[in-house]
DNA sequence: AACTATTTATAAGC
DNA sequence: TGCTTATAAATAGTT
């Protein structure tokens, strides 16, 4: 019973299990939250997808205004690294704006390059190099993910290409063999008493020419520079 | 000390009091988000606003992609309020044109934090991981740059103003010779024969005052997160 | 910031 | 789900 020891922090397996964990302490978080918000005089959002894609919320006043407020937050005080990408889906009305915003993206890329640093104060270098972390540590995460993916399906290949191989040199040693019956049978009927002819008849002997290349498929990957 | 019975749930007059619950209690919300994250594989996010209007927040991924996926599951009623975006692609070439152009270089943008990556290529995504690097290596390169300068500048300063003070202290130290000599003066030619005004009259003495406050210097640089 | 008595959250079992 | 309980974790008040 109960909580024998430490527990640790990795995702649950067992799918009910996990269930029950993120129903308590969705309502433990939740409450922590609404406690914080109360004692602190603080608005608190926190937004919730389990893996079921499901959604849970709590909000301590309106969960819009709260998310507008830190769009403007953002945008305010965090403009290196928070470029206004929302902004995309409001409708941008002037030729004007959009050209600015062309400019604002243009120049943030180049910044993210490395150029056009010259005036940055050091907190804003300091973003811009927190901001490449965070982006480098998500891409170097996502390629492992597609090379693994890539491998598993690779080796699923490998695996049936095998198997076909396997089949197709089945049915090259079957048709060898009845070939060689067939000049066995031929050479028997031609020259029924010549002792020589056990040589080439010999039908239990290995085929080498269909069993030796079986191990070897070149499966190259797509990409080598990893 | 410590809690000696069940906290009342309400907000805390004493405003420093108030700043350090809620940091305490930010840290404890944003660790149980982080653990419910992980113990259930779900997607979360927490922002805070306490009440001197900074922002706070958690998240287990992007915290764009969380709004965005959370906007998607609450836009299924506002679908109806949607019909104007294409009336307004009947616009001139240059403003389509520059609108694509907003659109790929946020999709650009977003791709360099490490979003919206599904789909790519190893290869590209590769691409994307080279050219994280080159730009994170020039940033860290010019913060580097730019703090050597600033540690420069401050040196600088720091010299100038240790002068000045020394300056100012050997002023006041004469000011001070001069004034204890009036006083001796004074005594002396009001009773001369007095053994005790020697005393006094210690004109030789270390003025202790002036003399402490020289290398505590406070030269706070304007960044700290190095 | 560190400490600690106490409250609070929660894992496991039913 | 909800209840129970032993234990781990959070934290209020103090230094």
């Amino acid at each position: 019973m109960m909580v024998r020891e430490r527990v640790q922090i990795k995702k649950i397996d067992n799918a009910s299990a996990r269930r029950v964990t993120f129903s308590k302490r969705r309502r433990g978080l939740f409450k922590k939250a609404e406690e914080l918000s109360v004692l602190c005089d603080a608005d608190v959002a926190v937004i919730l997808f389990p893996s079921n894609d499901k959604l849970f919320h709590y909000c301590s006043s309106s969960m819009e205004e709260v998310l507008e407020r830190r769009s403007l937050h953002s945008k305010n005080i965090d403009k290196l690294n928070q470029p206004s990408l929302e902004l995309q889906l409001v409708e941008d009305t002037d030729y004007a704006n959009l050209s600015k915003e062309v400019a604002e993206r243009t120049l943030h890329l180049r910044r993210l390059r490395g150029e056009e640093l010259q005036g940055l104060s050091i907190e804003e270098l300091h973003q811009l190099e927190k901001s490449l972390e965070a982006g480098l540590s998500r891409v170097v995460a996502k390629k492992g993910e597609v090379i693994t993916n890539e491998i598993c399906h690779l080796q699923d290949k490998e695996e049936k290409l095998m198997e076909e191989n396997d089949k197709l040199r089945r049915e090259l040693l079957k048709i060898s063999k009845a070939r060689k019956q067939i000049i066995c049978d031929y050479l028997s009927a031609d020259d029924g008493e010549s002792s020589d002819t056990t040589k080439i008849c010999n039908s239990a002997g290995t085929p080498q020419d269909y069993e030796s290349s079986g191990t070897s498929l070149k499966l190259g990957l797509p990409f080598s520079g990893w």
